[in-house]
DNA sequence: CTTAATGCAAAGGCTTTGCAGAGAC
DNA sequence: GTCTCTGCAAAGCCTTTGCATTAAG
């Protein structure tokens, strides 16, 4: 479970190493930056990001923000969700899998893709390869509320 | 193949006949939307239902053409595609299907869901219920092209 | 020292909103 | 005649961009 895409990370040594394979310079901003998405695990927007980032004391602008998320996802290091029309999601967690998104809270759960088996879907369109799936169950809370 | 809900819809009489049926006042807008939607059955931005809508003449302003897809979909009507980051699709096709989408040209094309097989799906979260599911498999132009 | 990244503020694009006038019934 | 819908323009958000400054190697 600790393979080496994304160990620990507690360390700043694992996190330079992991933007170096990617050909990412290690910058001070993208370090803290990696280390917050890396250590919560959560589904963050960009906003989020820029919030926790600057709790404490300023350490990095919107735009370098912006610019990392996006850096981030098209190096493969964290993966975009589309999910709510208002604005982007990023997961720290590349490893297969799908998610709940509740309508009216907006929260994201994880869902294991090795219990999912998917069949029967058709050939990619003529010269098309895929570059990925996304599996997105809609919920909102039950009429009734919980059921006890 | 031709069921009750968004028979043909050729006729003015259908389609309000089918505005009525889920509460919406048939104004003339909302005719010539729904008739548009539903004719062309693609996939279509607010932008693009907006530039049909006024191709010959103005016939909506662009605050009527997103108030009316926002309360088409709310209705049932017609379906949102959260797909893309800068904007929301909308889909005349209510029946379970999932999508293909190329994130290099935008286009979206159906995949019929009855074909598909999903098991080993987990429960919802407690207090949940199911608003719906979607399946986006987004891919790209191969490398080398059609392989003729 | 050279090249690339950051930060700021301004711009951009999609979508919503407020309010007066027009239309549905 | 009443209540709702439409249209216009302005505002709101999220995100990107241009350019001078600063950091990385």
């Amino acid at each position: 479970m600790d393979t080496e895409q994304n160990s620990h990370l507690s360390s700043d040594e694992s996190i330079i190493e992991m933007l170096r394979s990617r050909g990412i310079t290690p910058t001070s901003q993208r370090i803290e930056i990696a280390r917050l998405l890396f250590s919560r695990c959560e589904h963050l927007s960009a906003e989020d990001v820029f919030s926790l980032m600057n709790a404490d004391r300023a350490m990095a602008s919107k735009a370098t923000v912006y610019n990392t998320l996006g850096l981030f996802a098209e190096q493969g290091l964290i993966r975009q969700l589309i999910v709510d029309p208002e604005r982007v999601y990023y997961d720290p967690n590349t490893s297969p899998h799908h998610h709940f998104y509740d309508v009216s809270t907006g929260m994201l759960t994880d869902v294991d893709a090795t219990l999912v088996q998917i069949t029967g879907m058709p050939a990619l369109p003529p010269g098309s390869e895929l570059e990925g799936m996304d599996v997105i169950i809609r919920v909102r809370p039950a009429a009734g509320g919980v059921a006890h």
